[in-house]
DNA sequence: TTCCAGATCTTA
DNA sequence: AAGATCTGGAAC
């Protein structure tokens, strides 16, 4: 299971690392293929540019609590709280996309008999198929043998960044990272990816 | 492939 | 009162 010290380094680092590991909750699991970078400063997406609530969250967690919040009214979001230190270097990764590995038929059930390749695939539909919701809002990712973050066997992808998803603000910042050739991402890359 | 409703929270 | 890190279904 991956400990603070992951967490301890920038939303761009964290949320490139984490592509290819795997996410375990309880019993189901997925390999990471997508994510996004929220940075607490220069970054107009972050909610921490709008929100005092979310400043004070970030300043009362550690690195690798989970932030959970609800978006459009009725689909939450899973992110991990991130700080590189210093307050320049925080912020969040959002967890976009995985590649269901353990656990599909209960994932299934919670999503409506989607297909495989849709289970997972949107931020809004991987919190669906694992359940996570309100309850999880600042849960320490890195204090159970459940629910964390632990390396994968498999090699790890390449990696492309590219622009993030759905956001009207600091559009322009490419800090959405995805495993190149994984069908199981949200939105495939465009021409303008970068591979890293 | 494109369009749009749906439902709730936070902030201004 | 406005806008939001989205999804599924319907219309083309």
């Amino acid at each position: 299971m991956l400990g603070p010290s992951f967490f301890a380094r920038p939303p761009l680092v964290c949320a490139r690392d984490l592509i290819g590991l795997d996410l375990v909750w309880g019993p189901c699991h997925g390999r990471i293929v997508e994510t996004e970078a929220y940075s607490a400063i220069g970054d107009e997406a972050c909610h921490t540019f709008s929100r005092k609530s979310t400043r004070d969250f970030l300043k009362r967690h550690t690195p690798g609590t989970a932030y959970v919040y609800l978006n459009y009214g009725m689909h939450w979001l899973f992110n991990v709280l991130v700080k590189g230190g210093g307050g320049d270097q925080d912020g969040f990764v959002l967890f976009r996309a995985l590649e269901p590995t353990a656990g599909l038929a209960r994932m299934r059930r919670r999503r409506g008999n989607a297909t495989d390749r849709a289970l997972c695939a949107g931020p809004g539909r991987l919190t669906q198929a694992l359940g996570i919701d309100e309850r999880v809002h600042g849960r320490d990712l890195c204090g159970s043998g459940t629910h964390g973050i632990v390396e994968s066997k498999s090699p790890k992808p390449a990696v492309l960044a590219d622009l993030r998803i759905g956001i009207t603000r600091s559009a322009e910042l490419p800090w959405r990272f995805l495993a190149a050739d994984s069908p199981f991402v949200s939105v495939r890359a465009t021409a303008r990816a970068q591979k890293l």
